[in-house]
DNA sequence: ACTCATTTGTTCGTATGTATG
DNA sequence: GCATACATACGAACAAATGAG
C-alpha cells in the first residue's frame, strides 16, 4: 500500500474509534510529519482525502478539525458495490439472482446502456431483501467481452471483488442519475411495493480505469426505503 | 487567482470549446509545465480538479484523455446554488418568494435543522417556475446571526453571491441527503403537483468554512422534474 | 495597533517508482 | 531494453490567516 494511504487509514481508523473525537482539533501537519515520518506533501496528500471524506476540515492558521460524521449513513457519495456498502452497516441484506442470461446488445438497448451495437452482454436481475421484503431490483448489463467468467454464483456475492481481486481489472470512474420513474413489469412482479405507486432509480455507467464503459446498471429502489446522503465541498 | 486555478480554467475552457475534444489526449504533463510556466505538483493540482469534476481521465504511462462530457447536464454534485446552476443552463427559471419572516428556532425545528434551540433564523419559502408550472418549493432557515441583512430583494436573486460577495464569508461545505416523502401543506398549496402524490426532497446542511451551520434548506421537487447526476471517481 | 510564533496554503525543484508501447 | 508518461515521495521556501502577547 501507498504511504498516503497508510496515514490515511490510520487516521480514518483513529477518528472512527473516536481516539480523534469529533470537534477536537488533530496535531499539526508537522508534528504529524514526525509521527509518521513522511514528507508534509504526503501527510497533506492523506488529510485531503480525509477532507472529501467529511471526517475534517482544515481552517487556514487555526488548524484541522474532526467534524462529526455520524450523520452520513449510508453513503452512496463514492463508487462502491451493495456488498461492500452493507459489509459494515448492521443490516441484514439478502440478495437473490432472478434472471442471469447472455444476449447481443442491440440498437435499441446501445441508446439507453451506452454500450455499441452487437457487444456480447450478460444480463443479470438481482433482488435485495430487507426484513423479508424485496426493496431494491438491480438489472445489470455487463460487456462480456471484458468480464469473462461472470456465473451466477459470482453474482450472488460481490462482482465488484470478482473484477478487481479475480480478473485483475481496475475500475476507474462512474457517471450516476437518480430519479423517480413509473414502476416496470420487473419491479411490478418482483417488488414489494406495497401501495406505492413509484419507484427511484439510479442509474450508474461505470467504465474501467483505461476509460471503457463495461458496466450499465439500473437500481430500482421502493421510495420509502431509499435515502441517498452525500458530503460536498464548496470550491 | 491562484496559479493552479488560472490553469485549471484555462484547460476547463478549452475542453469546453472543444479544442481539446472528447476522446483526445492532451499533451504531457512535462509538456504543460513548460506551457504554463509552472512546476508539475502545481500543474497535477490542475489536473486532479479537472478529473474530479470528470472532464478528463489518467493513465497511468499513456497519457491524459478528454472524457465525455456532454452526458452530465444538470449536476448538482457540487455545492452550487440555485442561481449558479441555472445561469449557464439555457432554462429559464423564475423565483418568487411565498414567505420570509424571522423568528427563534424551538427544539422541534432544532431537531430537523441542526441549530441550536433560541437560535434567530430566517425562515424563506421560495417557489421555482418553469414554463409556467411550479415545480420546486425551497424551504430555507438561514442563521441571522452570521447572515445579516437578508431580505426579499437578495432572496430574489442569489443569497450565496450575497453571503461571499457582500458579506466576505467563506462557505465551506454541506451535507445532503435525497429521498421521496408525501407532500406537505406547502407542497399541496404552492405546487402544481397534478397527479403526483409524492416529492423529491433534498435536504442540505451548509457550514461555513470555519464550520459552522450557517443554513438548512429543504427542496421540495414535482417528481417527473427531479434529475440527480454526478460524477464519481474509484478509491 | 503592532509584532511574532504557529499553522495551513501554494509553489518550486528533484529523485525515484511503475506502467505503456 | 529503452524512451515516454504518469505516480509517489522528499525537501525547501514563501504566502496568508490566526491568535497570543
Amino acid at each position: 500500500m501507498k504511504k498516503f494511504e497508510l496515514i490515511y487509514n490510520e487516521l480514518k481508523q483513529k477518528i472512527a474509534n473516536k481516539s480523534l473525537p469529533a470537534g477536537s482539533k488533530i496535531p499539526s501537519e508537522n508534528q504529524l510529519c514526525q509521527d509518521f515520518n513522511c514528507s508534509r506533501g504526503t501527510l497533506r496528500k492523506a488529510l485531503e482525502l480525509l477532507a472529501q471524506d467529511g471526517l475534517i476540515n482544515a481552517q487556514h492558521g487555526r488548524g484541522v478539525f474532526v467534524l462529526d460524521h455520524e450523520q452520513i449513513t449510508f453513503s452512496f457519495g463514492s463508487l462502491i458495490s451493495f456488498a461492500e456498502a452493507n459489509q459494515d452497516s448492521g443490516s441484514t441484506f439478502t440478495t437473490e439472482v432472478a434472471l442471469c442470461r447472455n444476449l447481443l446488445c442491440d440498437a435499441a438497448l446501445a441508446s439507453v446502456t451506452g454500450f455499441a451495437a452487437e457487444t456480447p452482454l450478460l444480463k443479470l436481475l438481482r433482488l435485495r431483501t430487507l426484513n423479508n421484503e424485496k426493496i431494491i431490483a438491480d438489472l445489470n448489463y455487463f460487456n462480456t467481452n471484458l468480464i469473462t467468467g461472470l456465473n451466477q454464483d459470482i453474482a450472488q456475492k460481490s462482482i465488484y471483488h470478482y473484477i478487481e481481486s479475480e480478473l485483475k481489472l481496475k475500475i476507474g470512474f462512474a457517471r450516476r442519475s437518480i430519479e423517480v420513474c413509473a414502476p416496470n413489469d420487473y419491479d411490478l412482479k418482483y417488488l414489494d411495493l406495497s401501495q406505492f405507486n413509484c419507484v427511484v432509480v439510479v442509474k450508474n455507467w461505470v467504465y474501467l480505469a483505461d476509460g471503457v464503459l463495461f458496466e450499465y446498471t439500473e437500481s430500482h429502489h421502493r421510495p420509502d426505503k431509499f435515502v441517498f446522503t452525500e458530503f460536498v465541498r464548496r470550491r
